[in-house]
DNA sequence: CTAAAATGTTAGCAGTGTCAACATTTAAAT
DNA sequence: ATTTAAATGTTGACACTGCTAACATTTTAG
């Protein structure tokens, strides 16, 4: 027999969205329907969640701990150039991988980080861990780097949503902006384009 | 007296939208609110625009086309770096000064461009312009154009998803990501910003 | 053991996108 | 010019949404 407390419904509810926004878009996603799928109340999901924005702020944040942990680099260890191409393109891969939730980090989904706590702290903690790996391969000072890396940032974030845009058959521009090959080349040399890149960062 | 057709809905509905989109981003925005600032029925925008969906893809034609003449390089005449740079200038502030208009263009509220070929025309407009402007700039053939033309576009989008999001007071982390010095150092000398990585993609 | 806090439910409001059926006006065809 | 078809606008309705208030139950704390 089902108790009246769920007893973890918070987090299920979180899973669930995470889910459901990853799969359909956040757009999609609505408060009513994630309650039936947890076998709870129309409004149940108000006791943990005031608004809806507060529910997205919660799958945002389980998004940027996951894009951390895919371009985390351990910054005891001494840090290397192909260290950050290569975190770099899971970087890039996350961002495509899991273009949905993306959207939803990255977005005006939520309005204001300051709001949420834990999303303000997950998504400096990604652009913290970013700055130091960067700063040790630079040698620069300080506002220097923060520059460069919000430089290097742009750089990924910008592709990932261009590399979204840019989809065509052929030459001939039908089924969306720009030619495919190009993206596809990108793609599949992201190494060496996120070589070139850096490159030109450290040195100049 | 009023007449009965209206006479000129799409328009008026496409220019209400439009200035709605931008003031209040377009998830605030209503087929039904529309109508009504039109002084029409509630379902009279169907006759027009068979889904909201369509009506998106009516401001973001309309932001494509803002865009392309802010950052239109006339390729008859020499291309030179400083245009180039300077029209990059402008395309970020257009991203920055019509945030959520750009947000329609560039995000998902548009599924498939090929659905609405104006849309898809205005925005491979934007990047043909690109492309031309810059072949005449780097000497490489057409692929790595195209490639080095990616690089660039993103560049500059990335800098406006970022610059939005990097927002805090001082260096502690307490109302966005990263440090606003930062976003202004950036923003301030947005032209040197553009000369060197431009000069980076010309030359390598 | 009792009071308070946390959590869940029911009922309901105001708003939404969309559709079907109908009305009127304009444009095209005879 | 008259008839017909197409375009455009209206009314009414359905299913859905976020959210609130009032109430019920359970858990926790004093």
């Amino acid at each position: 027999m089902k108790s009246y407390h769920h007893g973890n419904l918070k987090q299920e509810l979180i899973d669930c969205a995470c889910k459901l926004c990853e799969r359909d878009g956040y757009t999609k996603l609505s408060i009513r329907s994630l309650a039936k799928e947890s076998g709870v109340s129309q409004t149940a999901p108000y006791r943990h969640f005031k608004t809806k924005e507060a529910l997205y702020a919660s799958v945002a944040t389980d998004g940027f701990k996951k894009l951390s942990k895919a371009c985390h680099i351990d910054t005891n260890k001494k840090v290397l150039k192909k260290h950050l191409i290569e975190k770099g393109r899971n970087y890039i891969e996350f961002g495509l991988n899991y273009a949905n939730t993306y959207d939803l980090m990255f977005g005006t989904a939520v309005g204001n980080f300051a709001e949420y706590p834990e999303l303000l702290e997950s998504a400096n903690m990604t652009y913290e861990n970013m700055r130091l790996s960067f700063a040790q391969l630079a040698d620069d000072d300080d506002d220097t780097i923060a520059l460069k890396c919000i430089t290097l940032w742009s750089m990924v974030h910008g592709l990932v949503g261009i590399l979204r845009k840019v989809q065509v058959v052929g030459d001939d521009f039908e089924d969306g902006i720009g030619p495919i090959s190009t993206a596809s080349a990108i793609a599949d040399n992201l190494e060496d384009h996120l070589d070139r890149v850096l490159t030109g960062l450290i040195q100049s």
